[in-house]
RNA sequence: GCGAGUAUGGUGGAAUAGGUAGACACGCACGCUUGAGGGGCGUGUGACUAACGUCGUGAGAGUUCAAAUCUCUUUACUCGCACCA
């Protein structure tokens, strides 16, 4: 019928030779900037998901030209880092070379798609251009002390034979070859991104990104607000430093516990009476692999420091110091304070080694019910048991019901003064149940108050409810007293209705806690044993014991983030050099503005050394240099940036791709502004965005650029699956390739299913029965030129849902609901197909909306068929208000809101009219018989609901 | 464990200021076209029922004249973070 290849080349040439899609600096048309992340030109070239995101933004792209924006669409290669060296090291060739041949591959492939970049503005971040500007903007991280060198353990991968940022060696896996890490010394080049910790958090407000990417930063930044205490160290003028979240569990302190990393194993070496012991649990520590070290399901492991004591500063107890490897050197301040009571960590690990717990926070049920008491009458206090006891042999628990109220709840009773819980229990239970064959296996931890109106007694009690476990050996019973059969009814009830029958929320947090075995007693409550925080709630409580820190000097409030400083050094050689020079005499010196860029050597062996250093090192001509500061001798960092440097700004370079004085125009910069729309991958929401906001925010600080936030709004595609719902992955073979899906089908098919294929937000399987449909689309579209007439006005019959189009493509491709928008152009289609005719202009007006989506096809229609000039040279349609009112609408007639029929009627027929219809329809009536109306709704336009009786 | 999200026919998915659930497709069935295949065209297609009807948006409650949509509870799956003190 036609060839898609042809016409697709003959329009790809078209637009390339009118450079119809290039943006220009300088405009009185308002502007539009859309961002897609480029692409890393790895050797396997385009995937099928590449072509759904760039298609999504090439529609909104070329709607948006053609609404009159001036429209910058940009497209350049993120080239540098690990993988182009890989597989530069695999194929034999230098990386520079690998990378121009993907590239150029990647690029045909994009041009095939018909994609209305501006290719003038095409750059890699390995153009010495570019990255002689990215070295330029480290220098000025460097300037203004955000650039530091450490000495800092890094994540080591032995495969690779490289650092790795925490991020890329999440969870003790090197993210590239999969292996394990190991953790090495290492100087490193570092970013002071902490710093900008809150600004990272708080510009969040300036952006319109989606809910789960704003979440899934702010989670990544982990603030957390606490307080630093400082313990002295027993017999030192040393303090031991921890920080914390809940300051107000101070006097819950039981021991201290220090990561196998803290400095003061070094320091108070001499002191430590097993030294061995703790030495060999540190080499333990530092063997184990990240994985392991993070499992949580393993039990918790230790050793107690024989010789070191720390002093709580709010009772001035001696407290033992343990190291363990549950805690984080490089989180807070590499050690904690232990509170069992509390925290389900700190009971783990005391449990295991006896440590003692003290609950200093009480659950407390006063104040939740004002009906349980009387306020006319006093208050007394009492110490009260509750005893939960299982049956013999079945899951059920012993309950008396009182008869008077039908209240549900575990045996209770008051404990004397010469008892103990335990044995208060066991005289209850034999008092109100008559079993006697009891045994009480243990007293549950935590101890919480209540209060209630003791009918019996006229008085309110305040109580302190200690709770014992136990089970009775048989059913052996004894009679109880008349008073007690009058009083209550005993139960058994079964273990999963325990929750639902109990009256009291105390009685049901009993069982909870005893049901689900509950450790560590987490939840707010009233303090107690707490000196001057008794009674204080979680709140008031650390504000008062912030206050006591502070004016004790022994502790202050702080601020912790789980982010931390970006580790910028590789020991690559396919990145941007960084350019530092040292010098003997001069230490750490900047490479001259004037000297930029420092350019990679020329080099035959580019692998990595068995050394860990950079294969950079190697190459002492390059190394050795001038100071530029004494003019003495210097040798050059060899260190590389890693590959998220190159792409932490090249949205501003696109703003003036050429520009050899700078790196971008900073009327440019004004120019475009923030990207109105970025889109990207999910796995990007954390890592690359905020290396992304955090270089541009420090550019907005040194009034570099005039932005605070470089993207406005951020949406994430979904993934594109193979057809069994899975990844497509190399290693399985299963990858779909574009191109032979262009020659099969198209560029169009390719582009309007992938655009057809669901919500652009989820993931979605590939499905080629899919495409092939909506090349069969495609060609009912083109067929429907046999059909043309002369006329050059909309055909009558079809001016209603044109217009309903317009509207519905026009938001829908505007909105991201590309499904949907291609679903009208199909409803549309088969309206046109159902006519006899159409006339020229019904026909360019479907071309024109479904050309964002299938630009050559469409432009090839309107040409061969005299419809009038090129679509993307012409102005993108608007509606007509009036023509969207539907002259006869259907009106659904309910009884008792459920369907009876429906009716045809003129647009605004009112409401008494449109009732006295609805009751005319025999449907209707049939269930009207005997009944009598009440109510009568009616939604104008929509819906008559008629309720009856 | 914490955080976020998802759940609708045989399948992909439509429909949320609450208002005819299943648009548009795929698949399937039947028919027409064709020597046949492919392709095209047409009709039908949530379940149960002979039918009137009844039921139906993961499950269970609730609010309402009316719930896929709002509230509460709950299950499963996906993603992100995870011994973060």
């Amino acid at each position: 019928m036609y060839n898609t290849k042809e016409i697709e080349e003959r329009w790809q040439n078209f637009w390339k030779e009118n450079k119809l899609f290039n943006a220009s600096n300088k405009s009185d048309k308002e502007k539009y900037y859309l961002l897609v992340e480029f692409p890393y030109p790895s050797g396997s070239g385009l995937h099928v998901g590449h072509v759904r995101s760039y298609t999504a933004l090439d529609g909104i792209a070329r709607l948006k030209r053609m609404q009159g924006y001036n429209v910058l669409f940009p497209m350049g290669w993120d080239a540098f880092g690990a993988p182009a060296e890989q597989y530069a090291i695999k194929n034999h060739i230098h990386p520079k070379k690998a990378v121009e041949e993907n590239i150029s591959v990647f690029k045909s492939q994009l041009e095939s798609m018909g994609y209305s970049f501006d290719w003038d503005r095409e750059f890699s971040t390995t153009d010495p251009e570019y990255y002689k500007w990215t070295q330029w903007q480290f220098l000025k991280f460097y300037e203004n002390g955000l650039a530091y060198k450490a000495e800092k353990e890094i994540n080591w991968c032995p495969q690779c034979k490289t650092g790795l940022s925490n991020e890329d060696a999440a969870g003790g896996v090197c993210e590239r070859c999969g292996s394990r890490t190991e953790k090495k010394l290492k100087n490193q080049w570092i970013l002071k991104m902490t710093s900008y910790a809150d600004r990272l958090i708080d510009g969040l407000k300036d952006t319109e990104f989606l809910e789960k990417i704003k979440t899934a930063q702010i989670n990544w930044i982990g603030k957390s607000i606490g307080a630093e205490v400082d313990f002295k160290l027993k017999d030192t003028e040393d303090i031991l430093r921890v920080f914390t979240t809940r300051c107000d569990t101070l006097f819950g302190v039981t021991a201290m516990v220090l990561s196998p990393e803290h400095v003061y194993l070094k320091k108070y070496e001499d002191r430590i009476k097993n030294i061995d012991e703790v030495k060999s649990y540190q080499q333990e520590a530092k063997n184990k692999s990240e994985i392991e070290r993070t499992d949580m399901t393993k039990e918790k492991t230790g050793v107690k420091i024989d010789g070191l004591k720390a002093i709580n500063p709010v009772n001035n107890e001696e407290i033992e110091i343990w190291i363990s490897d549950y805690v984080l050197a490089s989180y807070g301040t590499g050690a904690i304070m232990t509170v069992p009571a509390h925290d389900e960590r700190d009971y783990e690990f005391a449990k295991k080694f006896n440590i003692p717990i003290t609950q200093v926070i009480a659950k407390s049920f006063i104040g939740e019910d004002e009906s349980k008491i009387r306020e006319d009458k006093p208050f007394t206090e009492r110490n009260v048991v509750n005893a939960i006891i299982k049956y013999p042999t079945e899951n059920k628990y012993l309950c008396v019901q009182n008869k008077k109220f039908g209240w549900i709840n575990f045996v209770m009773g008051g404990i004397e003064d010469n008892e103990t819980p335990i044995d208060a229990a066991k005289r209850e239970i034999i008092e109100e149940t008559g079993y006697t064959d009891i045994n009480i296996e243990k007293e549950l931890e935590f101890i919480y108050f209540d209060n209630f109106y003791a009918a019996h007694k006229g008085v309110n009690r305040h109580i302190t409810c200690h709770t014992v476990v136990g089970k009775l050996n048989s059913l052996e019973e004894k009679e109880r007293s008349e008073e007690e059969k009058d009083l209550a009814d005993v139960l058994w009830i079964d273990e999963k209705e325990l929750k639902e029958k109990l009256t009291t929320n105390a009685h049901k947090y009993d069982a909870t806690r005893v049901l689900n075995n509950e450790g560590a007693m987490v939840e707010d409550g009233i303090h107690i044993n707490s000196g001057f925080l008794d009674g204080l709630n979680k709140e008031e409580a650390i504000e008062k014991m912030l206050e006591y820190l502070e004016e004790n000097n022994c502790g202050r409030k702080t601020i912790n983030y789980r982010l931390q400083d970006w580790v910028f050094s590789r020991q690559r050689f396919w990145g941007e050099p960084i350019p530092m020079i040292h010098c003997e005499k001069c230490g750490w010196v900047p490479v001259p503005e004037n000297e930029l860029p420092v350019l990679l050597p020329e080099v035959t062996a580019y692998e990595p050394t068995e050394t860990g250093e950079s294969p950079l090192a190697g190459i002492t001509e390059w190394v050795n240099t001038t100071c530029p500061k004494c003019g003495g001798p210097g040798t050059r960092e060899t260190d590389t940036m890693p590959n998220w440097a190159g792409s932490s700004w090249y949205w501003l370079r696109y703003m003036d791709a050429k520009n050899d004085e700078c790196f971008a125009d900073f009327d440019a910069l004004k120019y475009w502004g923030m990207v109105d729309l970025y889109n990207g991958g999910m796995e990007h929401a954390t890592r690359h965005l905020l290396y992304a906001r955090f270089w541009h925010q420090f550019l907005y600080d040194k009034g570099l650029v005039p932005t605070k936030e470089p993207f406005k709004k951020r949406v994430a595609h979904g993934m594109i699956l193979n057809s069994d719902g899975k990844k497509f992955s190399k290693s399985s073979g299963n990858g779909v390739r574009p191109e032979d899906m262009v020659n099969k089908y198209g560029a169009d098919a390719l582009r309007t299913f992938e655009m057809f294929i669901g919500d652009y937000e989820k993931d979605a399987s590939w499905n080629e029965e899919g495409l092939k449909c909506c090349k069969r689309f495609l060609d009912r579209v083109y067929r429907l030129k046999d059909k043309l007439n002369e006329k050059d006005t909309y055909s009558e019959s079809l001016e209603n849902i044109i217009n309903k189009t317009i509207k519905k493509v026009t938001e829908d491709i505007l909105s991201m609901n590309f499904n949907t928008a291609v679903s009208a152009l199909m409803i549309l289609t088969n309206e046109y197909e159902k006519e006899d005719t159409i006339s020229k202009k019904d026909y360019r007006i479907l071309l024109t909306l479904l050309n964002p989506i299938a630009p050559h096809i469409t432009e090839e229609l309107v040409n061969i068929n005299n419809l009038g000039e090129a679509i993307c040279k012409t102005k993108w349609p608007t509606y007509d208000e009036s023509k969207l009112v539907d002259s006869v609408v259907t009106i659904a007639v309910q009884v008792n809101g459920k369907l009876r029929g429906s009716m045809e009627v003129p647009n605004g027929t009112n409401n008494e009219e449109l009732i006295r219809l609805a009751k005319e329809l025999e449907n209707v009536q049939k269930h009207l018989i005997d009944k009598e109306i009440i109510k009568e709704i009616v939604v104008p336009n929509k819906i008559v609901n008629l309720v009856v009786k």
